[in-house]
RNA sequence: GGGCCAAUAGCUCAGUCAGGUUGAGCGCUCGGCUGAUAACCGGGAGGUCCGCGGUUCAAAUCCGCGUUGGCCCA
C-alpha cells in the first residue's frame, strides 16, 4: 500500500483496502484490540430476506456500522451480530408466487413439509445476497455468525418469551374481530394493513320497524355484512327525527338523526317530507326492527336481544347517524356485542365465502356477493338509495388483497392488561430525537390494542401451545400448557425426540401429543405472527435462553437503530414483548434514523421510476462517499432528499482531505521523515502550528460531544469542515514555504511533526465514516496496527487548546479576506507587495490580536508593514453634491456645479477653489455633504471588527520584487510541466524585451534561482538544449519575458 | 379521517428549543493563488424564510388555520 495516487480514486482505494483486510484478518484484529474493554451491548434490527439492500437498508447498516466502529474506538466491546427476519408471510406469498399458486388448498396438496423446504430455501438465497450487499458497503458486523429467526436457538428464544408471558397470565384465547386476508386465509395484524383509495358500494337501507310505522335508515358500504347484523346503533344523546317522507306520491316514515333528514332524503331522491316526531337516541333504545334479509338467508341474529335499537359510542351525526352494527364483522361491533351479551354471528368462513347460514349467498365470495345482495334489498324494497364512494380500504400488505373483517379465534397477548406498565417501561429509555418517544409512541402505546399473535399459516414459529384435543375453542387458555424450551417439549411429548436436533418447524412439532391427567394435548395449529420473531431479538442475539453467560452480562440492549417505521413496529413489539414477559423494556436507547427519499422528498418506487440503488452510488462514486454523504445528513428523525449533486459534493470534500494528505509525503520522504514517529518535540512550533493544533483539539471536544448525542452528522461535518475549511485552506497555505526549504530546519521539523500529528488524529476522527479511505491513509502514513479500525479514538489534550490563539487567528483570517478585498478594489494582485496596510478599530480585542499576529498577517497579505490603529486620520473628506439644493439655486448650472463639486476635498470647497467656466461659485453648506475617503492609491474594506486599508501604492523596490515573483512562478510553472522532481536541478535562461523590467530581473537573480533550484543561469532562453529542455514566451503585466529551463543531468 | 415530522438562495442544509439586520457549502460569475495543480482562495449576483391570519415594539423563530411531501395509525 505504499504507492499513493495523485488523485482521490474511491474505486482504486475500496478495492486496495478490500484486499488489504482480507489478508490481514482486520475485522478479527479491531475486535481483538477491545475484547477486554468493557461492554456495549446493540443489537441489529433484523431486516426481512425477503429482497435486496436498498439505499435506505444501506443507510440502516452505514449508521450501525459507524456507531459501532466509534463505540469499538472509544473502548468497548460491541456486541455486533447481525440478525436476519426470515419467517413469515411476505416469503410465504413470494414461495407460492414461484410455485403458481392461489390458495392454501394448493399447499395442503403440495404438502406443508416442502413448502417450507422452500421457504427457507427462499430465505437463505436472499439472506446469503444481503450479507454480500452489506458487506459491500464496508459493514463491519460478525458476518460469520449472524443470527437468524429460522434457527432452533433464536426459536426457542421465542417459545422461552411467549412462556414467560403465559405465565404472567397475558395469554389469552378469544373470538376477535380481525383483519383478515381471504386470500391468504390469515389474519393481519393492524400494521400488516395498508390502506388505499377504492370504490366500494354506498348504500342507505332501510330497516322495518317491527312494533311501529316506518324504518331505521342504516348507510354502509359492506352490503355483506347485512347477513350478519345484529343490531343497530344510535348515539343517546343525539336527537333522531321521524319524517313522513314523499316520493313519487308514495309515503314512509323515516327515523334519521336531525342533523342528516336533509342530505339523506336528497339521496332518496324524495320529493318533500314533514317532521313527525323527535326521539333523543336513548329514547329509541330497545325498539325492534326485522332484518331485512330475513325472508332470504338461512340464518340471521335472531337469538335474544338481536334486531333493536342499542347505544354505542362510536355513533356520529354522519350519514344517517344510525350505524348498522355485525358484532360477527367489525371490530367496534365486536367489542359492544360483547359488552351487550349478544351471541357473536358470523357467517362467513375465513377464506371470505360465505357458510351455509348465507342461504342463496352460500359459496359466494362475500364481495362478489354484494351485487345479489343490493339487488335483493331493492327488489324487497328496503334500498333507500344506493351509490358506490371512493374511500380508503384496507388492504393485505403482502398479496394486496382486500381486507374483511370477521370475527375468529385467535390468540393475543393481553397488553391492554399492562398498559400503564407499558407507558412507565417506555420512559426508562433514552430515544434520539427525544419527540419520537414522547409523542408518536406514546399516543402508539396509549391507543394499541390487544395483540394478536397467531397466524394460521405455515411459514413461522410454531406457537408452543397444547390444548385438550376434542376441546371447543374460545376460551382455552384455561386450559393450555405452553412449552418454553426444546428440553421441557422432549420431557413432557409423549413421542421420543431429541431436543438437540428437533427442527422447532411445522409440521414436526404438529404430530407430538402431550398426555397429562388423561387428557390427550395437541398443539394449536397457528404459528407466530412474525413481528413476535424480532421481538425477541435481544434474547435471540444473545443465544438465551439456550445459553445464559452472555445475556447475565449484557441484557438489556444499550443500543438499538432504526428508521422511523419501526416505531410501531420493532421499537413497539420488543417494548411489549419485554414488558409482557419479563416487566421489562428489552433496550436502553434508540436511535431513529429517517427514510431515502429522491431529490423531490418523495418516496423512491418502481412505479415511479425514482429509485436509486446503492450499487448505482456505489459505482459512480464510491463506497465511502456514499457512507459519509449518508452520515453527513441529520440521522435523527428526518429522511434524506437523495440527489447526485450532494453525493458529488461528499467526494470533493474527501478529495481535499486526500490532497492535504498526500501533500506533505514527498517532502518527508525526501527529508526521511517518519511521520509515525513524528513528536511535537522534535522541532519548533509555530503560531500556525500551535493554532492548529489548538483547533484539532476543539474539533476532537465538538465531535466527541456529537458522538454522545448520537448527532452523527454534526461529528461528519465539523470533522470535513476542519480538513476543508482550517487544514486546507488556511493551514497548508501557511506552511508550503517551509516544506519547500532545502535545508534542515528546526521550523520545518515542526511543520512536519504539526501536520503528522493532525494528519493521524483527523483519519481516526473520520474512520468510522469513510473507512476504506481512512484505511488506506493509515496504512500510508504509519501502518503500526493491522488496522486504523483497531485504534484507539482521538481525544481532546488540553494543553494544547490555546482559546485566546484560536480567537485571535478568527481576527486574522477576518482581516486577511477584507485586505484581499481591498486589494482587488485596488487592482494589485497578492504576488506583488504593498507597503502597508492598515486596521483601524475600536475594538481592544481586535487590536490585541493583530498586534500578536503581525509578522503572520504581514506575511499573508504580502505587505511590508502592518499598522493597527483606532483612527486612519488619512482618510479623506470628499464633497457629494446634494442636487435637492443645488438643483433649485443654479438652474440651467446645476449639472455643472454638480460635476464641479463630485469628489472635491472639503478643504477646495471650504475654500472656495471650486469654479465653473472660470468663476468661482458660493455654495451652502446645505447643498454638500462629505464622505470619508482613502487617500490615493488606498483601499479599504470593512470587517467584522473594523475596517482594513492597502495601500497599493508603487515603488521601484516593489515593483522589482513583484516581476521577481512573477518570474519565479512561470519558471515553476515550466519545472511542473517537465514533470521535473521537487529536488532537481535546473539552468535558466531569462530574456526580457524591456530594459528597466530585465534591471529588476537581475536585482533578484540570487533570489530567484534560489527558489526554482536553478545551478546557473543561461546566455538566453534558446540556450536551454536537449529533447528534455523547455522555451516558452510569457506576458507579465504586459511585459514580453521568454523563458528557458533546462534540467541539469545527474 | 387522526397523530407526528419536514418546508429557508438554483441544489443540500444551519439558524427555530431560549423572538432582535437570514448564514454556510455546492453551483453560477468575475478575479486571485499555486511544486496539493482535474487541487486551492477571494469578490459578486442570487431569498414572498411554503401560504394566510394572530400574539408582540419586533416573528424564519411563538400560536391558529391551510398547502405540499414523508412516516405511522384508522
Amino acid at each position: 500500500m505504499e504507492q499513493i495516487d495523485d488523485q482521490y480514486r474511491p474505486a482504486d482505494v475500496e478495492s486496495t483496502v478490500e484486499r488489504y483486510w482480507d489478508e490481514h484478518d482486520a475485522y478479527e484484529a479491531a475486535t481483538e484490540a477491545h475484547a477486554d474493554d468493557p461492554p456495549f451491548f446493540f443489537v441489529d434490527g433484523p431486516p426481512y430476506t425477503s429482497g435486496q439492500m436498498h439505499l435506505g437498508t444501506a443507510w440502516n447498516k452505514t449508521l450501525k456500522d459507524a456507531v459501532i466502529r466509534h463505540k469499538r474506538m472509544t473502548g468497548h466491546r460491541v456486541t455486533d451480530r447481525p440478525g436476519y427476519d426470515m419467517h413469515g408471510l411476505p416469503i410465504e406469498v413470494k414461495v407460492e408466487e414461484e410455485l403458481g399458486f392461489e390458495s392454501k388448498r394448493d399447499i395442503e396438496a403440495y404438502g406443508m413439509e416442502p413448502f417450507i423446504e422452500e421457504c427457507l430455501r427462499f430465505a437463505e438465497e436472499n439472506r446469503e445476497a444481503m450479507d454480500e450487499d452489506f458487506q459491500s458497503i464496508g459493514v463491519w458486523m460478525d458476518w460469520e455468525d449472524p443470527y437468524k429467526t429460522v434457527s432452533p436457538e433464536y426459536m426457542e428464544a421465542a417459545w422461552w418469551a411467549f412462556s414467560k408471558v403465559a405465565e404472567n397470565g397475558l395469554v389469552e384465547q378469544g373470538k376477535r374481530s380481525i383483519s383478515q386476508c381471504p386470500r391468504c386465509e390469515t389474519g393481519l395484524a393492524n400494521n400488516e394493513v395498508e390502506y388505499e383509495h377504492v370504490d366500494d358500494p354506498s348504500i342507505y337501507v332501510k330497516f322495518p320497524l317491527a312494533e311501529r310505522e316506518g324504518s331505521l335508515v342504516i348507510w354502509t358500504t359492506t352490503p355483506w355484512t347485512i347477513p350478519a347484523n345484529t343490531f343497530v346503533a344510535v348515539d343517546g344523546d343525539l336527537t333522531y327525527q321521524a319524517v313522513r317522507a314523499e316520493r313519487d306520491g308514495d309515503e314512509e316514515v323515516l327515523y334519521i338523526a336531525a342533523e342528516c333528514v336533509e342530505d339523506v332524503l336528497k339521496e332518496g331522491r324524495y320529493d318533500d317530507y314533514t317532521v313527525e316526531d323527535e326521539y333523543t337516541g336513548e329514547e329509541m333504545v330497545g325498539w325492534a326492527y326485522d332484518h331485512p334479509l330475513a325472508d332470504r338467508v338461512a340464518e340471521y341474529p335472531d337469538f335474544e336481544g338481536a334486531g333493536q335499537v342499542y347505544t354505542a359510542e362510536y355513533v356520529e351525526a354522519d350519514r344517517t347517524g344510525l350505524v348498522h352494527s355485525a358484532p360477527g364483522h367489525g371490530e367496534e361491533d365486536f367489542h359492544r356485542g360483547r359488552d351487550l351479551g349478544l351471541e357473536i354471528f358470523c357467517p362467513v368462513e375465513p377464506n371470505g365465502e360465505f357458510t351455509e347460514a348465507a342461504g342463496p349467498y352460500a359459496g359466494t365470495f362475500v364481495r362478489d356477493a354484494n351485487e345479489a345482495i343490493i339487488a335483493d334489498l331493492e327488489a324487497d324494497g328496503h334500498m333507500l338509495a344506493s351509490g358506490t364512494v371512493n374511500h380508503s380500504y384496507g388492504h393485505c400488505w403482502r398479496c394486496d388483497t382486500g381486507v374483511i373483517q370477521l370475527v375468529t379465534d385467535q390468540w393475543f397477548i393481553s397488553i391492554t392488561d399492562v398498559k400503564e406498565d407499558l407507558l412507565a417501561n417506555m420512559e426508562t429509555s433514552e430515544w434520539y430525537p427525544s419527540w419520537a418517544r414522547d409523542n408518536r409512541f406514546r399516543d402508539f402505546i396509549e391507543d394499541a390494542p390487544d395483540w394478536n399473535v397467531s397466524r394460521q399459516r405455515y411459514w413461522g414459529i410454531p406457537i408452543p401451545i397444547w390444548v385438550p384435543e376434542d376441546a371447543e375453542p374460545g376460551a382455552l387458555d384455561d386450559e393450555m400448557i405452553v412449552i418454553g424450551s426444546r428440553e421441557e417439549l422432549a420431557e413432557r411429548v409423549e413421542e421420543e425426540i431429541d431436543p438437540g436436533t428437533i427442527d422447532l418447524h411445522r409440521p414436526s412439532v404438529d404430530g407430538l401429543t402431550i398426555v397429562e391427567d388423561g387428557t390427550t394435548y395437541r398443539r394449536v395449529e397457528d404459528v407466530f405472527d412474525v413481528w413476535l420473531d424480532s421481538s425477541v431479538a435481544t434474547w435471540g442475539t444473545l443465544g438465551y435462553p439456550g445459553a445464559d453467560e452472555a445475556f447475565d452480562e449484557l441484557w438489556p440492549a444499550d443500543l438499538i437503530i432504526e428508521a422511523h417505521d419501526q416505531t410501531r413496529g420493532w421499537f413497539w413489539s420488543q417494548l411489549g414483548m419485554g414488558t409482557a414477559a419479563v416487566g421489562e423494556v428489552p433496550y436502553e436507547e434508540v436511535l431513529m434514523h429517517g427514510f431515502a427519499n429522491d431529490s423531490e422528498g418523495r418516496k423512491m418506487s418502481k412505479s415511479v421510476g425514482n429509485i436509486v440503488t446503492p450499487q448505482e452510488a456505489i459505482d459512480r462514486v464510491g463506497r465511502d462517499p456514499l457512507r459519509t454523504y449518508l452520515l453527513s445528513h441529520d440521522q435523527q428523525g428526518v429522511d434524506l432528499a437523495f440527489e447526485w449533486e450532494g453525493l458529488g459534493e461528499i467526494q470533493g470534500k474527501l478529495n481535499i482531505l486526500w490532497n492535504v494528505f498526500r501533500f506533505p509525503l514527498e517532502y518527508m520522504a525526501l527529508d526521511g521523515y517518519d511521520p509515525a514517529a513524528a513528536t511535537l518535540e522534535d522541532g519548533e512550533l509555530e503560531v500556525v502550528d500551535r493554532w492548529v493544533l489548538s483547533r484539532l483539539q476543539s474539533v476532537e471536544a465538538d465531535v466527541a460531544d456529537a458522538w454522545d448525542d448520537y448527532r452523527v452528522h454534526d461529528a461528519v461535518n465539523t470533522v470535513l469542515s476542519f480538513i476543508t475549511k482550517d487544514v486546507s485552506r488556511f493551514y497548508v497555505k501557511a506552511v508550503r514555504d517551509r516544506m519547500w526549504e532545502e535545508a534542515d530546519s528546526a521550523s520545518k521539523r515542526g511543520a512536519y511533526a504539526t501536520l503528522s500529528t493532525v494528519l493521524a488524529e483527523t483519519i481516526r476522527l473520520l474512520a468510522p465514516i469513510a473507512p476504506y479511505l481512512t484505511e488506506r491513509m493509515y496504512q500510508r502514513f504509519d501502518g503500526g496496527a493491522t488496522t486504523v479500525h483497531a485504534l484507539s479514538y482521538p481525544e481532546p489534550d488540553p494543553s494544547l487548546r490555546d482559546a485566546e490563539l484560536e480567537r485571535d487567528i478568527g481576527v486574522l483570517r477576518d482581516v486577511e479576506e477584507a485586505a484581499a478585498n481591498a486589494r482587488q478594489q485596488a487592482g494589485r494582485k497578492l504576488r506583488w507587495p504593498v507597503p502597508r496596510v492598515i486596521i483601524e478599530t475600536d475594538d481592544p480585542a481586535v487590536a490585541d490580536a493583530v498586534e500578536n499576529l503581525t509578522a503572520l498577517i504581514a506575511d499573508r497579505v504580502n505587505a511590508r508593514e502592518v499598522v493597527v490603529t483606532d483612527v486612519f486620520d488619512e482618510l479623506v473628506e470628499r464633497a457629494r453634491p446634494v442636487m435637492a439644493a443645488i438643483g433649485p439655486a443654479f438652474g440651467g448650472e446645476a449639472q455643472e456645479v454638480m460635476t464641479a463639486v463630485q469628489g472635491a476635498t472639503r478643504e477646495a470647497i471650504e475654500g472656495g477653489e471650486v469654479r465653473v467656466n472660470g468663476e468661482p461659485i458660493e455654495l451652502d453648506e446645505d447643498m454638500v455633504e462629505y464622505v470619508a475617503e482613502p487617500p490615493e492609491g488606498v483601499s479599504g474594506t470593512d470587517f467584522d471588527g473594523g475596517t482594513v486599508y492597502v495601500d497599493a501604492s508603487l515603488t521601484d523596490e516593489i515593483e522589482s520584487e513583484g516581476y521577481a515573483r512573477d518570474v519565479i512562478r512561470r519558471i515553476q510553472e515550466m519545472r511542473k510541466e517537465l514533470d521535473l522532481d521537487v529536488e532537481a536541478r535546473i539552468r535558466v535562461g531569462v530574456e526580457i524585451d524591456d530594459d528597466r523590467v530585465a534591471g529588476f530581473i537581475e536585482e533578484h537573480a540570487d533570489l530567484i534561482a534560489g527558489e526554482v533550484r536553478a545551478d546557473a543561469w543561461l546566455e538566453a532562453p534558446d540556450a536551454a538544449e536537449g529533447t528534455d529542455s523547455l522555451i516558452e514566451r510569457w506576458d507579465v503585466e504586459d511585459v514580453t519575458v521568454r523563458l528557458g529551463v533546462e534540467p541539469v543531468a545527474e
